[in-house]
DNA sequence: TATGAATGAGTCTTCATTCAT
DNA sequence: TATGAATGAAGACTCATTCAT
């Protein structure tokens, strides 16, 4: 009976799992417009009313696809900057993470920030923002440790936010064009600009 | 007969300028869903069909749109990297650019990557594209140059993606919340930290 | 075999009544848009195909519901009127149950015009159409009879449609608000009004 | 331009009636549930887009539909209750305006309490509630007086609502059947009911 | 040139009914 | 006999676009 339970949860994870994933494959292949229930159906291969068994509403669908996707951006990133290891080294874990997980997603997040309706848009930039928060609160803390430690330089502390903003502009970058370099490249040499800078010493 | 035809142009043009401004102020103030042609008519005061007799349709509305702040963007940007004088000066003044052109477009940009026709979006993803390879091309020239005459350190020629992309990113972190800091001390850290390195040395 | 089939049959009409039941108290509780085949199977405890083992349709369901409400009525309110006693207290007796069942199906009635297919709809009138009819056939033989035996004034063998009128009007009037008097009392008034008249004498 | 500005409330007004007009017309002969929002389109020989430009919603058309309804069912009745002359030619002309107003109506009200938002049954219901109420308190300052003027019966002053039942079911039960009698021989033959008894004397 | 009434394709959503298990 | 997932027809409503005036 429990295993019946099981059993059944488990394929509605599934079949919440293939509409979610129909609804990504149609975004990036045909647009947002082309986001229609009907059209997100024939894609899973299932009725248009068949959808609404899985999700209350379109909007429920997009909901959950942007939360699943930031809470999965916040695990790969935050943790990795107050990860134990030299400063440097986190500081290419983590823009590491950031190109990762945008190459990712590609298409689908540079669509997705519509279609919502204003709540759901207003909850999730919010969201969002919290999350570059984190992520900048991170860094001022680690920051402060290797200043204090030595390991950095004086008024390296309030660089939190450029490098932060680095990796999402390095993301958003790849996102735009064909990639060039493979992941850890091009973390590797964002890394090493921060760090050593640019001027002759 | 050309002085009329000269109005003509200019009655239209300021036809349109007209047009795209109610776009932008709907779209600021109301969101996006709120840009129909009724509502955009009704901003300018004029009556929806005549709205028609200036665009052939909304999709050339929105793309105009675009394509006239992506043109400001480059001209706001692409210059300031060639320009004369110290590298560090010119890293300063074009990240200012970045910023100041995002805070000025501020929620417009923030919404506008949407509701367009996926040829339009396609058209616009790939003109942004080549603004930045034009901004990369542009500091990967100054970059050379600037190792040559010894004024920055060799190996700082590859930095070209990561100024761009910081810039990028810091202008995108300051659209999503609210703004803290001036451009010019924004920009003044991050190029800081992009001069200097967090390194201690 | 055959205690078989009996039991079977019960069971059938036990499950059927059941079902009505469900009906009934989805319609009153939660208003006629509620009465979904899914909330009835719901209110039931059964599944929804489960439903459709025991009615061919949810029509079906609608118009035996009617049937078995319209019958219950007729037995209740036609022997009332042929019945042996004075003529005034059949009349109060009359009044009375009529008002007696529409105060008991309230909501329900209240409701149920509707949400039939045409088809259904045009039935239920005529069935309710003749039920009328055969009370005013059974109020004119009684007033006849009065006028005969000169218990009723002459002329009052016309009041046939009156009185059923009046009944049923009162008996709507109730479904409207809240109900104020006692059954009895309201049709002792309205008995007395028909039986008296206004007129000072 | 004031010309201009009555003709289009004009034409407006008439858009708006024609497509009250086709509601009825496809209410009767259809039925309810064949009410669409394209079906009373087609009936009035224009665009489903075209009904919203002058109803914001189905709810709306019929709500308006049975407002005008309710206020003319009140302007035909209540006024007759109150009217100078003798007590029970005025019983006479109010039963005839009930009656008149159901015939005219006739299968439109039969079918109409239904299909609206619960909101706006809600609405219907107090307001017509509130109708048969200012016509029983009409019916209750007539009777007095005409008590007090010894006219009518002692005790009489209590069947206000017994008059207003009789008349609102009389009016029902023409709607249920093919209808037998002209209007004013029906109410002839209530009102006197009403009037004289039923009792010998 | 300007209008705005009219259009109808397209969207989301509901729900009676079916059918494989 | 019972289930409930799946279906798809149908309905309300929106809005870019057209066209007669």
């Amino acid at each position: 009976m429990a295993a019946r339970r099981i059993n059944e949860n488990l394929w509605e994870a599934h079949k919440r799992q293939s509409i979610q994933d129909a609804v990504v494959r149609v975004m990036c292949r045909e647009g947002v417009s082309a986001v229609t229930m009907e059209r997100v159906a024939q894609e899973v291969g299932i009725a248009k009313g068949t959808v609404y068994l899985y999700y209350r509403s379109k909007d429920e669908i997009l909901r959950q696809l942007l939360d699943l996707d930031l809470a999965e951006l916040r695990d790969e990133t935050v943790p990795a900057i107050a990860a134990p290891g030299e400063l440097d080294a986190r500081l290419r874990r983590y823009v590491s993470a950031m190109l990762a997980f945008f190459d990712r997603k590609r298409e689908f997040i540079d669509h997705c920030q519509l279609e919502l309706s204003p709540d759901a848009r207003k909850q999730i930039r919010v969201t969002l923002s919290q999350l570059y928060r984190e992520q900048m609160d991170a860094w001022d803390a680690a920051l402060r440790e290797a200043v204090a430690d030595g390991s950095a330089a004086p008024g390296a502390s309030g660089a939190a936010a450029g490098i932060v903003s680095l990796a999402r502009g390095l993301a958003l970058q790849r996102l735009a064009g064909p990639v060039n370099e493979p992941v850890d490249v091009a973390a590797a040499s964002a890394s090493e600009l921060i760090w050593k800078g640019l001027a002759a010493r």
